[in-house]
DNA sequence: TAAATTTCCGAAAACGTTTTTGGAATCTGT
DNA sequence: ACAGATTCCAAAAACGTTTTCGGAAATTTA
């Protein structure tokens, strides 16, 4: 590994020349730099981040906690697309990533994984059970360190969150089967202790009492973004409610199961019962027949968290707040005007 | 940020024996050891990765380069799986992963990129384009840096890769196929650059001919993996032969697209044509009907290549070979019998 | 031409660790 | 009680940078 050191010893110069040189200081002979340069370029020289970071207290690395506590693996649904944004602006702005994996072995918390590794700022994106406000992130919000994350309301000086208008789409959704004449609809929610779920139930209420519908609540049920219990969920609406003519599920994933669940219990959908998801996923526009569902614009959120979270790195007075991304509307095949 | 100096003041000790306490070298008090357990605990300290690293030349942090140069994103068929069979072996073992973003600004080579880190080994999981053997990947394989790479046949001092055992896989389908009695089976490919399309091709052939069917090259196409391509090259292969009645695909989202197609064109699957594909990704099983395909089992095949790249890391005499993991056939509902 | 300014560069400290070396203190055996 | 062995620890170098400070040389100004 070529240093620093090499390259003064070749130029005839100290290393804080050759670091200035490299740097772009302005206080440095345009011949001299232009020597140093070529020698560096020859020798094949980069600097050591280790040695840059431990002086400059600044990596240019994102840390990333993904999945839940128990590194159950990549499994948020829409884990792909968002990182793969983040990827891509922050790559653009100089920035690599670093995943956390967690290693069960020490028991660290997210604060002091970040420091151990110094990244700049952190960002997350958890699915169900780590979105239960745990003391590792009550103590990441306080401690100072830039963090932005998807899905999970965290405040504080240096924190903010990214999260689809859960409640907007939701009643985007009502809207349009209220729209089609449809008058009893089904909510197959996620569970009880995401603020995304809870928007999107809120939303649904909303819908229905703007567009002068009581609403029942035996009418919602709650599928856990499990298999199981969304096919639960679903009988029991199907057992207490003959004449259901929509379900409004809370996420894609449910949704397909919902509509299986429909199908084995002889309703044809979107003839007999109509169907809304919520997220967009890949599989809801390759489905036979192809999901109506609330997209969630997945780029975009990430896209504004790691411009958010650079933001927040660079401006050590900016207080931020959270961003709400827009959601669509995206009519498939479920759905359909209400013949009752 | 309480460092081990602080640690060392508040126990009236040297830094050098809090290094040593709180690294289990021996050759300390059993008291002095415990009371800096106790104060690091107190103070909350960690270990700044960047000073460890920079002394020891081990940063425990291993660099993964995905998708092409291009900075194209997640777009491996099966990324998500094999980097979470990645991430949680590595992460079983002390190593958190370091995502390069390709930062286009300095038009630095892989090689650079992971001295600049410093991280102990790099794995590869590139798509089309990334695969073409390129000046960047000869000189990482040269560069005595540990690797590994999936599906890309990297050979080297320190160089490894994993792949699935593509030419058995095909032979296994096209067998099958034999065995429900079809003999016009035409084939859809990959390319021509990817050693992983080559052995497709190869056991599709040698599958064929251990069943004494001649073969015909213009039941060969390729697809690239593109939905027009596919969509041509199935066309294409109908035009010419009427009398087809099986297709083996060298990837399921290939796959589906000849279905898709054959559907358009009147064909109905399996009744009339037979389909098998290549992968079994998740909509592989979602699909209606469900798509008969080649498994590759994608968590072992991360597995492996994080377990081989942590032996080229640890064991400095070992010289690597490449691991190939065997596919499944996995029969589900677009195969039956051949009627002709 | 002397003084003032500017240009360029080197020395050295600092970042937070690990690791080597040596040595003082204690212990062991005789 | 003395030599030798053992136990424990401190000092210091090293890793590869950045950055501050100051100063010599060159240039400008008066």
């Amino acid at each position: 590994m070529t240093s620093i050191k090499d390259i003064a010893k070749r130029a005839g110069v100290s290393v804080s020349t050759v670091s200035r040189a490299l740097n772009n200081y302005q206080d440095v002979n345009p011949q001299t730099r232009e020597k140093i340069i070529q020698l560096a370029r020859e020798l094949n020289y980069f600097a050591n981040a280790a040695a840059k970071s431990l002086v400059q207290k600044r990596s240019y690395t994102i840390g990333v906690f993904f999945g839940d506590q128990m590194n159950s693996g990549f499994d948020h649904p829409f884990f792909l697309e968002v990182i793969s944004a983040v990827r891509e602006v922050a790559g653009n702005a100089g920035y690599d990533l670093l995943i956390f994996t967690n290693s069960n072995k020490n028991r660290a918390t997210y604060t002091t994984l970040c420091r151990e590794r110094g990244v700049d700022g952190v960002f997350l994106i958890l699915t169900g059970e780590g979105k239960k406000k745990n003391e590792q992130l009550v103590e990441l919000q306080e401690s100072g360190i830039p963090c932005v994350a998807i899905d999970l309301p965290l405040e504080g000086e240096r924190c903010s969150y990214v999260e689809s208008n859960n409640y907007l789409g939701a009643k985007k959704a009502v809207n349009y089967l209220l729209g089609l004449g449809h008058k009893k609809i089904a909510f197959i929610g996620g569970d009880e202790i995401g603020k995304l779920s809870f928007d999107r139930l809120y939303g649904y209420k909303a819908g229905l009492s703007e567009g002068g519908i009581e609403i029942d609540s035996d009418l919602v049920n709650l599928g856990y973004f499990s298999e199981e219990k969304t096919k639960e969920a679903t009988k029991t609406v199907l057992n207490k409610h003959k004449d259901i003519t929509a379900f409004f599920v809370a996420s894609d994933s449910m949704a397909l199961v919902v509509i299986e669940t429909l199908i084995e219990n002889g309703y044809r959908v979107p003839e007999d019962i109509s169907v809304i998801g919520f997220d967009d996923i890949k599989e809801a526009s390759q489905h036979k027949p192809a999901l109506t569902t609330v997209r969630q614009s997945k780029y975009v959120m990430g896209s504004e968290a790691i411009h958010l979270l650079m933001k927040i790195i660079d401006e050590a007075t900016y207080r931020p707040y959270p961003v709400v991304v827009p959601c669509e509307l995206i009519i498939r095949e479920t759905t359909a005007p209400c013949k009752k």
